[in-house]
RNA sequence: GCCGAAGUGGUGGAAUUGGUAGACACGCUGGACUCAAAAUCCAGUGAUAGCGAUAUCGUGUGGGUUCGAGUCCCACCUUCGGUACCA
């Protein structure tokens, strides 16, 4: 056998360890190029074939920047903080840092078996106390600042100090959470504590109540996936919101920036759609409705100020401070129970289900421009997050609001006409403005404009921008991230540790659950809570965001222990040029490691403004996941599974789904996916509480061994298509694929399976295509038996026309990364070449070096073989020559009437005049010329000729 | 719900700016080699009708623009991702 996979891989895999074949440092001589992975959770389940599909994309794009002479920047690291290694801690006793040591050797061992080149001598993890030691430091940075508008930049708490003690806030224009004018005086008259108060309304990093999903019989706070139904996942039990005092980072002082710098980066239309989306800013009118018989003002927030005379009821969120001193005694009963029923929902379920809900406080307001009562409702489409919790309705002109009225029977007053825009939504602003008092008349955008001066001038509202954007909640209950350097006096004033006590290490725990009051799991080393005389540390955690919005710079000098990374280093190495990664990530991490880099280069700590140049979005690799169905009701006490053809639609209720491990399946992931007995007797022994358990089958039902004879039976399980994770228990390991078919194929054939941004569920069909095409490609270089079958010989001019044409086509796609359609053409070029029995090295060479991005192990492989001195993966890669490409003819295809009816050679510079006759003269167009009369003829020359009749 | 993406043969997918739909693979069918199998090689393969040349239909559904639509516009359906404490 001359192509032995696995020793060739075993042989390279070492001598590029040790001859740090992949290993970058500055090179002033060379131009930088920074290609960046989104680096992994180190879970428990390891690596599996979804996570290697953005892996292996960038690999073979720095493979081929490095061959086109840059300085290429690769490295991989761990996000190793994180919910699950926590849990995992809970369950077993076993700490964090024990078990994600032990997933993270395994996921190096797993992404070096696929050849990837990283230069792990840079590897970074956030988990590290040599990493949050920055993490920690980068925090305190902003705690130390605030956002001043004049500037457009993040300026010193201290300067802010210096102005209070000057004049106050009276003339300072900066972000805060809530704007009350003092003077000078005022300041110096404040305790610490109330000066604490104020500068916590500007500081970027600041505290506020936020509210936590509370689960009391767990005695612990969930993140949003936890929360199920307003229950917990884990048991069941009720969830409810539950405000605590919270760290956050003030994001939305960025907002305008975030959103203007994107012209600058070069990232999918769609992409920059969802983060500007995600940002949501408005423009719109901020006023006050006032209350009958009560003193205190609504203040609502309105982008349509034009409709204000079509308001025909207001509408509360249920937690809106109002909602209890509004509802009449003859509601409370109703509110209550309605405010309690959105207590424990998710935002997404209360903002995503078609069902309307709601309830009449028995108050009204008074809209101020024309004195009508309008009554207020409460629903929990108004969140109390965005805007002001509070809207002014109008029906004939939203969706939501219609919804609420036709539910409730409340009064629709038209506003709009749009006769004269046909096809226009409620939310496109166009119209004429009809029963609208002294706007009547106008068109909608002059009637915003008039509406908001009337306000302004009235005294009772003014025009204001809105982000849907809101600060970055900072602080999690947990044990597994990086604590605060913060230390609290005994007035809860918060003071930040000097920065030569950074990191502040993680203590140790023997225990991980969270304490019953609500609080960290650190709370219960009290050794450690209160080291500081007279002090107790904060000591809840920070989020997984905190260690992975700026790890792509740590990168750049990994090792630095005086700053996160040198000045030199960044100055060399500037940014992230081509950054690759899930579409999950689209707004959360991006979003955030935006607004760390640009809080970075206001403090001149950063030479740039935008991180990551190029992004690019990889499709998720999804797996197929087996489920049984289970009778939600037990039978006699005995769990019952039922065979998933004999299920009718509407039973499906009725049943439970149960993920079963794919390995017992058989056609695993076809629609006709089932468990024969061994399956079943195999899932009875894995899953012990259904040991017992019975499975109906059409042919009879499988009690166990005793239970006569179903050899041939199939139990139909039900296959969908969803996340490859231990949970569903899909994972399909990369080590297998490639111990079974090599390194080389498995990375062809996951970039062979379609477009780089495209979802897929993974599938082995089709992998034997990239395994042939590999021994193929080997072939054309060494015998059966093992000859070198290059020889010197002067190739022909078809020869080097295909070469350079299969040069030109996979340079074309590695810049698009348009990988399938590159391996496309290098399977084509073996096919012409193995027909054409090319031998000369003057093709063959030159195509071990367009290879060797796709496959690293057998390029070096045939590059040694051939005689030639060091790494290909040093080479430059090769280059295309027009002057081989040139054609004499062209194939036109000729239709008539725009149906192709034939297809003819033509010289490629006939005049447009002669093609149009030589078409015509054609048999077969005349065919389908007679008894009609030619109108046009269209030529495009080069390209086609369609002969219009009639 | 809202935001984003996708939908093309039996399957994965290809198709610069609207210009030969189905490249390249998988699978399948037939053949060569073999005692046989595997491997390898050769030929065929969107559907329907026809011996055939050929004709008609065909890119989720329904409309539209155009000499010409997978590609552009409108409406809809389905699937996937995100939705702020999973990472």
């Amino acid at each position: 056998m001359s192509l032995n996979f696995s020793e060739i891989e075993k042989k390279w895999k070492k001598y590029w360890k040790d001859n740090n074949t992949y290993n970058v440092d500055i090179d002033e001589n060379k131009k930088k190029y920074y290609v960046l992975d989104m680096f992994p959770y180190p879970s428990g389940a390891g690596l599996h074939v979804g996570h290697p599909l953005g892996y292996i994309a960038s690999d073979i794009y720095s493979r081929y920047m490095k061959m086109k002479d840059f300085n290429v920047l690769h490295p991989m690291g761990f996000d190793s903080f994180g919910l699950p290694a926590e849990q995992y801690a809970i369950q077993t006793g076993i700490h964090p840092a024990d078990s994600t040591e032990e997933n993270i050797r395994r996921y190096k061992g797993q992404l070096s078996n696929l050849g990837l080149n990283y230069d792990w001598s840079r590897e970074v993890r956030t988990s590290d106390p040599g990493y949050y030691k920055w993490t920690q430091w980068i925090f305190a940075r902003m705690f130390e600042h605030y956002y001043n508008i004049k500037l457009q930049k993040a300026d010193s708490i201290d300067n802010l100090i210096k102005e209070f003690e000057k004049d106050g806030n009276l003339f300072v224009d900066a972000f805060c959470s809530e704007e009350r004018k003092f003077t000078a005086a005022e300041w110096k008259n404040m305790s610490d504590k109330e000066k604490d108060n104020v500068l916590m309304n500007y500081r970027l990093a600041y505290r506020k109540i936020g509210h936590v999903n509370w689960c009391e019989a767990l005695g612990t706070v969930l993140a949003n996936d936890e929360v199920k139904d307003g229950v917990s996942e884990r048991g069941g039990h009720p969830v409810v919101k539950k405000p605590m005092n919270q760290w956050s980072l003030r994001i939305t002082a960025y907002a305008e920036r975030l959103l203007n710098d994107m012209d600058e980066i070069d990232w999918s239309d769609s992409l920059k759609t969802m983060q500007r989306n995600w940002i949501g800013r408005s423009e719109g009118l901020q006023m006050f409705f006032e209350l009958e018989g009560n003193s205190e003002k609504l203040e609502i927030y309105t982008t349509r100020p034009d409709t204000i005379f079509g308001v025909t009821f207001m509408v509360l969120s249920p937690e809106h401070p109002f909602v209890g001193m509004l509802t009449k005694p003859e509601y409370k009963k109703e509110v209550t129970e309605y405010r309690n029923y959105a207590q424990n929902r998710s935002e997404i379920e209360r903002t995503s289900e078609k069902k309307v809900t709601g309830v009449f406080t028995g108050s009204y307001a008074i809209n101020p421009l024309n004195g009508k009562k309008i009554p207020i409702w409460v629903s929990e489409y108004v969140l109390m997050d965005y805007g002001t919790g509070a809207i002014m309705a109008v029906p004939s002109d939203d969706d939501r609001d219609r919804a609420f009225a036709e539910k409730f029977n409340l009064h629709v007053i038209p506003v709009i006409d749009k006769t004269n825009y046909p096809g226009s939504t409620s939310k496109d602003k166009e119209g004429i403005m009809i029963n609208s008092d002294f706007i009547t008349g106008m068109e909608v955008p002059d009637a915003i404009n008039a509406v908001i001066e009337r306000v302004e001038s009235l005294g009772i509202g003014k025009k204001q921008i809105n982000y849907k954007l809101r600060d970055a909640n900072f602080s999690r209950q947990r044990y597994w991230g990086e604590p605060f350097p913060v230390i609290y006096d005994k007035n809860e004033v918060a003071f930040l540790l000097p920065d030569d006590e950074l990191p502040v290490e993680l203590p140790s725990l023997d225990e991980f659950k969270p304490s019953t009051d609500g609080k960290s799991p650190l709370a219960r080393n009290a050794g450690w809570v209160n080291e500081y005389e007279g002090f107790i540390r904060e000591t809840d955690t920070m989020p997984g965001f905190a260690g992975s919005s700026w790890y792509f710079l740590r990168y750049m000098d990994p090792h630095n222990e005086n700053e996160f990374a040198s000045k030199e280093a960044m100055e060399y190495w500037q940014d992230v040029d081509f950054y690759i990664g899930g579409t999950e990530h689209a707004v959360g991490h991006l979003m955030y490691s935006r607004f760390y880099h640009k809080f970075l280069y206001d403090l001149n700590f950063v030479p740039t403004k935008e991180p990551f140049k190029r992004l690019v979005n990889q499709g998720m690799i999804q797996g197929v996941i087996e489920f049984l169905y289970l009778k939600k009701e037990k039978v006699n006490e005995i769990s019952v599974f039922v065979s998933a053809d004999l299920i009718p639609k509407d039973e499906v209720e009725d049943y439970a789904k149960i993920p079963v491990y794919i390995g017992f399946v058989k056609e695993y992931g076809s629609l006709n996916s089932y468990l024969d007995k061994a399956g079943i007797d195999q899932f009875r022994n894995w899953r012990k509480e259904y040991q017992n358990a019975e499975f109906v089958t059409s042919v009879g039902t499988y009690k166990g061994e005793d239970s006569g004879s179903f050899d041939n039976f199939k139990f139909y399980t039900l296959s969908e298509i969803g996340k490859m994770s231990k949970r569903y228990h899909n994972v399909v390991n990369p080590d297998d694929v490639v111990a079974k078919y090599g390194a080389d194929t498995f990375r062809m054939y996951e970039m062979f399976l379609g477009p780089i941004e495209q979802s897929k569920p993974w599938d082995t069909k089709g992998i034997d295509g990239i395994g042939k095409f590999i021994k193929r490609f080997w072939g054309l270089f060494v015998s059966r038996d093992d000859n070198w079958l290059v020889t010197d010989t002067r190739a022909g001019d078809d020869e080097l026309k295909l070469l350079h044409k299969t040069i030109k086509k996979v340079t074309e796609d590695i810049k698009n990364l348009s990988f399938n359609t590159a391996i496309s053409a290098m399977m084509v070029f073996v096919n012409d070449a193995k027909k054409m029995n090319i031998n000369s090295s003057e093709v063959l060479i030159p195509m071990i070096k367009l290879i060797a991005p796709f496959a690293p192990f057998i390029s070096e492989e045939l590059w040694h073989k051939a005689g030639m001195e060091g790494s290909v993966h040093h080479q430059l890669f090769p280059e295309y020559d027009e002057k081989y490409l040139r054609e004499s003819m062209v194939s036109y295809p000729i239709s008539v009437n725009g149906k192709k009816r034939g297809v003819e050679q033509f010289p490629k510079d006939m005049p447009k005049e002669d093609l149009q006759r030589k078409a015509l003269e054609l048999d077969y167009i005349q065919k389908w010329l007679q008894g009609k009369n030619v109108l046009k003829v269209i030529v495009v020359p080069g390209r086609m000729i369609n002969i219009v009749v009639k």
